[in-house]
DNA sequence: GTGATGTGCAACCAAACGTTGCGGAAAGCG
DNA sequence: CGCTTTCCGCAACGTTTGGTTGCACATCAC
């Protein structure tokens, strides 16, 4: 069986740049591709493209105010991609902890 | 303030494809490029590759075995990824409550 | 109005993911 | 033994994605 998630908004969350962007925005409650690629080793355009990516799926939403577009955090939508990362490492963590308990059954069948 | 994560193991289980391919070696307990392309909408070329990748960052060992090579979840750095994803989804949800606690303060501060 | 600043669009490059098409090594079988 | 099957690795190729530069346009400040 295969753990269900959101591919789209995980392949969002995926590149390293967009989750520094998350992290960005959530620490200075907004900004705009410029404020982000002065902080980012990677120019405007790349930031405005991964803001693009990032309004898709939902993760920000981005408002025009004049001559600037400002990009905010949606919080439940990023509450929901949190919560899909927890469910796939807990996931593995049980399946890996079930794998290790067999292995130790099977260890002490042998022993005794 | 950033979340410190190792990207090139986070990148190797970004990809969808990388992420069942784990899940169907710990279901099955191993193996090979050819079963498990039968059971993903890939080629077994494709699978192959993706084994090289996460054989390069240590999350499966592959070993021969007469006209086969064997590939296995290595448990332990499985965990360390499971432990990054669920770092990353705790402090933005963190970060989230922080924020929604700001919010309801300044709201309880205006209505008095 | 003029200059500075912020944005969006297009062309282009490199890396990553996927495919097909081979050739070679190990198992299986007459 | 020899032939066929099966599994693998390598190479060539196409497409998508993350990145760049260059430029045209809108807005703010003076």
């Amino acid at each position: 069986m295969t753990v269900a998630v959101n591919d789209d908004l995980w392949s969002a969350i995926g590149d390293p740049t967009r989750r520094r962007m998350l992290d960005l925005l959530l620490a200075d409650g907004g900004g705009t591709a410029t404020t982000l690629s002065e902080r980012l080793p990677v120019t405007r355009q790349a930031v405005a493209k991964h803001l693009a990516v990032l309004d898709r799926v939902g993760l920000v939403n981005g408002t025009p105010a004049g001559r600037e577009r400002r990009y905010q955090v949606d919080d439940e939508q990023l509450a929901r991609a949190a919560a899909q990362l927890a469910t796939v490492g807990a996931t593995w963590d049980a399946r890996l902890r079930r794998i290790k308990r067999i292995a130790e059954a099977i260890q002490r069948s042998k022993e005794q």
